[in-house]
DNA sequence: CATGAATGAGAGTTCATTCAT
DNA sequence: TATGAATGAACTCTCATTCAT
């Protein structure tokens, strides 16, 4: 950020930046997130825009650090809640979770994480993998399962990839043939398998 | 495509010209990727671009038509190799073998994995599903397990969508804190047990 | 300016902008030099600055007024010393003076000289040459040479702008083959020359 | 330069678009020269441009180093001429046409030499300072006089600059006061005076 | 047919200046 | 009066595409 807001108003200004970066790239796509689209969607000039961020990517930037806080957040309600549940039923709320939160926002979340290689992604994930680590091993201590599971960081790695682009898929398809009940349903076998897995013995082949 | 190469020269310039597609892709990345660029890769005039094609995405899209084939024959090939395998081997041979081809050709593959959604990739997405259900049929047939096989396309979309996304983001961060040996061997469990829940019982909560 | 400065505080802001403005010339050209940037060095905000100046040109001519005094009066402290000296000696004394003037101000003078034809400079130039006739027309009388000194506007002309560009030049590529002290020197020489040549008869040919 | 002029069209161009920075910049000044500019005068779009050239800078560059051929052509003439003068009409040939060359082509070179510190001036300097010292030293021998000469590079360094800046000022207040020819002569006093001293043992003091 | 010159809309960015607060 | 938010014209540069040669 070039200046810091020192006015009310211009304090306005940067929320209302951030806020019209998140809905031009869920309207026109992250390949028409424009500085021009940003300053229209903000009602302001593009001088406004420069007097307070670098340029595009350094509101991008601010828009991922806004949204990994409201990401976090939402992430700890819903461990709160699942901490009384059974392995299956705290995958499959968690899946659904993300599911809706992608639908949300007009789409923001999807093009987010189509784009990811994209975007400056790091702090990102480096602050989301931290929490569902210590969210994951606070769970299974609760459980009184042998702690700690084997290869718990791959198992997670593992575990959020293939349900964000299966997820990522699923979305960008819709009504293109796949059951998106069915998929959910399976992938939570599959990822609540993935899990028990690092706990009991490796499954034997077929 | 504008014209239909019937000469032997235009079908090599055709040739040329997707292979230099490939080439600048792998080598500047989708977004570095310009009509100019690829006009001087394939060593051809821009305007001999525009006697072929219709535009960039034309290109692109001869580009994936051509791959798909490649890699429809590749999976066969696999196919044929790991009929006698047991589901696990089946399963790590092709992974290991998509993480291959996903390192080879400079990175192409990688970053036409990483931009699906911005290329135009319903056509290979469907010949691959295709491709891929057909040889699962046999192979199930092949192990006399019962078929057919619970919600198979399903399972089979989750499994590549998972495998794909982790391996994409496995390649993205390598030497990142990661173990790739350990990501893939707990993708073929992952793997092998969500192909084995579709045949037995559904596997109960822990 | 804007307005007449009537307060204490009015004249000390009015002062603190000028000072501002030489020092982000010096720090940063000419070129670098925008309002905002001096506003910041004089802790003021751009809308103060436009409240006693007409803008930036208007900043940089009071700049320049303000030096012109400070010139003169250097000058005259200079002539004051000078004027028992003989002519080579005042010769090398002024324009050792120009020098250090010059790299004095972290380059300030220096940047100025550099970019007089953008600047407006005919106040500063015509001060600065009636301060230097009558220098020199003393200078002359005390030492009783004969007066008035054949073309001496013509001789003073050349000199300081000989002077000043040589200067200039020099400075400009410091360390790279030329040495300062010789340059000094044999500027002496032909400086003395030139005034020389006022009073006594025209050099014949070689 | 980014592309080579394949075609008899595109050379004209490269041509034309550096005829065209000349005419600019002789007409809105330095400051004045943008891309737009030189593109209309060009009588072509902004895109031709960069066909061709890297932006403005290498414009202003590819413009010099046509100047310095033939600037270099233009020294090689008179230096031809002036080989059988005495030393005072070389030195008064080449002040004249110096003056002359700067007033020729609508100020071009006037506006050149004041933004000299602006411009990518090294390869001119080094060029034509190569040049006027080969044929310094040539023109001593030839007239016999002892050789090597006492700091000519130090004298001829100080020769031009002098010379420059002193018509430079000339020309940029014609008519305001200063009489040029009274200046010419006094200059080429100055400048004989110079090169003498290089020769003769150092002029006593006044 | 092949060529590559030419286009021009549109992106990102800067900064002198104004004006509501 | 002081502030600094807001403006917007102007600039540099890119690239998909067309079309005269």
């Amino acid at each position: 950020m070039r200046k810091k807001p020192q006015q009310a108003r211009s304090r306005q200004l940067v929320d209302a930046l951030i806020e019209a970066t998140s809905k031009v790239i869920a309207q026109r796509g992250l390949d028409g997130t424009t500085t021009p689209a940003i300053a229209e969607a903000a009602g302001v000039s593009v001088g406004s825009l420069y007097q307070y961020f670098d340029g595009k990517d350094a509101l991008i930037t601010a828009l991922l650090d806004k949204l990994v806080t409201d990401l976090a957040r939402l992430l700890d309600l819903q461990a709160d809640t699942a901490a009384s549940m059974s392995l299956r039923d705290m995958v499959r709320s968690a899946i659904q979770l993300t599911l809706a939160f992608m639908r949300s926002n007009e789409g923001l979340y999807l093009e987010l994480a189509r784009n990811w290689h994209r975007l400056p992604v790091d702090h990102v994930a480096d602050t989301l993998q931290g929490h569902i680590l210590e969210r994951s091993r606070l769970y299974f201590l609760q459980h009184q399962l042998e702690y700690p599971i084997r290869d718990l960081p791959v198992r997670l790695f593992i575990a959020y990839n293939s349900t964000l682009f299966t997820l990522m898929r699923l979305m960008s398809q819709e009504g293109g043939g796949v059951n998106p009940e069915a998929v959910v349903e399976c992938l939570v076998d599959m990822i609540t398998g993935l899990l028990e897995q690092g706990v009991a013995a490796p499954a034997p082949a077929l």
